[in-house]
DNA sequence: GTGGTCTAGACCACG
DNA sequence: GTGGTCTAGACCACC
């Protein structure tokens, strides 16, 4: 269900990447309630600071919103199909500059997936 | 020349990062003295120590050595091409890795490489 | 209890050494938590940037693991036996090349070692 | 004949290590006039500076002695067979030293000098 | 001259 | 609270 690798940088991103896997998955959808962040912490076994922080990151990348006294939410607005679109593009961009770094050009990375297939 | 953001890691990688870019385009080569630590540290702004860090980095992924009292050295026996394709690799599996985790799969990362071009 | 002699190479190698020495005796196991690196620092008499060093030279020979905001930890996994019978297999081979290059054999050692006890 | 490795320690060491070595195969005797330091140098391929340390470390040792204007010399009153007693019994000691910090005791030292045969 | 180590003290990310 | 990074400046061994 839940899968942390501590050496793979912070815990709370690695919660708040699969609280979003599960959104674009269609597991969480707009509007849904999250469980609270003692009852998360209870079921992820992280720290519940770990979780807060989680949640303060879905909240910054607008995915999710903070109502008081009823609990963190799916916000209504989410377009999950932009949202995968806008990931996928910052994913691309950040990989076609590495590939750029090395001295490679797009043709090169495409090989490479098809290779890695 | 030079670019360092604090914010992506540490300046010692980053260092590290903006030499080896340099070796695997041709700007630096097998056997090449690097600038003493002292010099590269008026040239990039960063503290000396900082800039032995970045040595320190680039000997245990064996790409330089150290001749004491000489000065740092690209090793005679690196091997570019190997070293391009092995970072290659790498960051094709964690590229594609972060694709999957959109629930997307290779032909879709394909074709955002080619769109973003 | 410990102990640091600055002509014996850095401080922070002699103090992993005298972890890894407290690991090998029995004194330290597999998951045991070390000392935090400010605790450690008052303990040993050193800078806390000079035991930092040592942890990571620890996590370099993976003998240790840091466990981000946790602390550093003694490996799971780590094979004490093993660990032992390497480093002796690697000073006794230092050993019989000083021994060679005095011009003695193998037999005239084990005469000098009886004969020192 | 000159066999130097920058790994292994100090280059000067290495040197004065080589010509103790060749006294106690008797290729050099008391008495013998060593090669001058710029003269050893080229044989040597060592920086002349490098060649002087190693002569100041033969002096310490008094293995060698210095005569102003003549040159440097090995010791009228040098005894090969104590010479070689002596180091023999040192690096014995510091031999047993790290096996006991392995937590190990004379007879697996002996055990390891019978097996690395 | 070279790189390496050590200390001091500040700041940061993480849990 | 944890370890990690960075800077500053001193000192050292080595070539």
């Amino acid at each position: 269900m839940w899968q942390f690798d501590p050496r793979k940088g912070p815990l709370y991103q690695q919660l708040a990447d699969q609280v979003i896997f599960k959104i674009l998955q269609g597991q969480l959808n707009a509007g849904d309630k999250l469980l609270s962040a003692r009852e998360m912490s209870v079921e992820v076994g992280l720290n519940p600071n770990t979780v807060i922080q989680a949640f303060q990151e879905l909240e910054k990348r607008e995915i999710s919103e903070t109502r008081r006294g009823k609990g963190t939410f799916v916000r209504e607005d989410i377009d999950i199909n932009k949202l995968r679109k806008e990931r996928l593009k910052v994913v691309t961009r950040d990989y076609l500059e590495e590939i750029r770094s090395l001295g490679l050009q797009a043709k090169d990375a495409i090989r490479a997936i098809e290779e890695s297939n």
